[in-house]
DNA sequence: CTTTTTCTATGGTGATCACCATAATATGGC
DNA sequence: GCCATATTATGGTGATCACCATAGAAAAAG
């Protein structure tokens, strides 16, 4: 009994779009059925737990993307830290710059409503963090940082990255992304040179 | 004509709280005036245009605070790059821990709903960012910093502060402020050793 | 005390919220 | 065509949302 229609997957693409942009709790169910073009009677049919089902289903989706971004730069950069960073900073700057700094850090505007939340989804949002910030360690042991400095600049770098979300939304300009590369360079130089 | 009650100062402190923890669109007027303990029937009188006008007397309040104490940090380490950035993310990391990891930044819990903002709330959230980060910048160029490596440096740490508040709150723990920390020691001591 | 201003109580507006019960309709396998 | 499952329409639930009109109470000024 295969799927005939495809308003699941939508609704899911279209709450992941509207919560980026708009954040959890000031997005209603009824603006994502009717801007995902899906019928309004079965959703509770797709989505029996609601609201905090879609939004498990839809940062599934975020978090995976997110991981395999990650991935592809840390294969196109291995052994070299700061080519690394400055590609992180620069794919995350033009994906803003192309949606006009309208879209946000799924993850980040999720943690921002954490009252709203349950534990469920809770989990889900801290998973994604631990997830991407192992990814960026494991980047820099193969860079041959011992495991502890390994980790911790992997969190400072997932942590500058959804501060410069934050600001670049706001300010409408990647500046900020620019900033923090020069300044990762300037560390990098310093160590080097 | 002086004032006879407290009813208006307590609210905005109460929007301030709420607006850190649950955010803009999930606080709802009613939750403030009550756990506020001001009269139901006084709000609009008070605060004519609203919940844009409680807000936007909450982020004024917040900015305010935030500069003080941006401005107390600097002076206690005048000269001193490194004992102030340690100092920065000490001083929020012990802010978090105190209020058990359930306070946000106002700023940036509004700058994730902009879409709920009006530009003149807007304005007033991106005006907090810029002169905190003005505030960071004036103490590194008094420490020698050239003004563009002053700007870029001030830039990333707020940045960087903003990222680590979502984190902390998720995970419970200053850990990522520690990592912050042992990252720009890092950082300058490569450029001095 | 009277007047003027400041503050609050009451009771409502329509809109939207997430959610659901029921029944009808598609669509597949047989 | 028949049956079982998958999907959708309809029409609602009570709750909460931000907001407001009106009137009354409290307090300062004269």
């Amino acid at each position: 009994m295969p799927r005939k229609t495809d308003a699941r997957a939508r609704a899911i693409a279209t709450a992941e779009r509207l919560f980026r942009i708009q954040g959890y709790t000031a997005t209603g169910l009824s603006q994502i059925i009717e801007e995902s073009g899906a019928p309004k009677g079965s959703f509770y049919f797709h989505f029996p737990r609601g609201k905090a089902q879609l939004a498990e289903e839809a940062i599934d989706h975020y978090v995976a993307t997110r991981i395999a971004v990650l991935r592809n730069i840390s294969a196109s950069t291995t052994g070299d830290a700061l080519s690394f960073v400055h590609q992180i900073f620069g794919t995350f700057a033009a994906e803003m710059v192309a949606s006009d700094f309208q879209y946000g850090c799924l993850m980040q505007n999720l943690a921002n409503e954490l009252p709203a939340l349950d534990a469920e989804l809770t989990k889900r949002v801290a998973r994604g963090f631990a997830d991407s910030t192992e990814i960026v360690a494991e980047h820099f042991r193969g860079c041959g940082f011992a495991p502890a400095r390994a980790s911790s600049t992997a969190s400072a770098l997932v942590a500058a990255v959804e501060g410069a979300r934050t600001i670049a939304r706001l300010e409408r300009t990647p500046a900020i992304f620019e900033a923090l590369a020069d300044v990762s360079a300037l560390r990098w130089a310093a160590r080097e040179g």
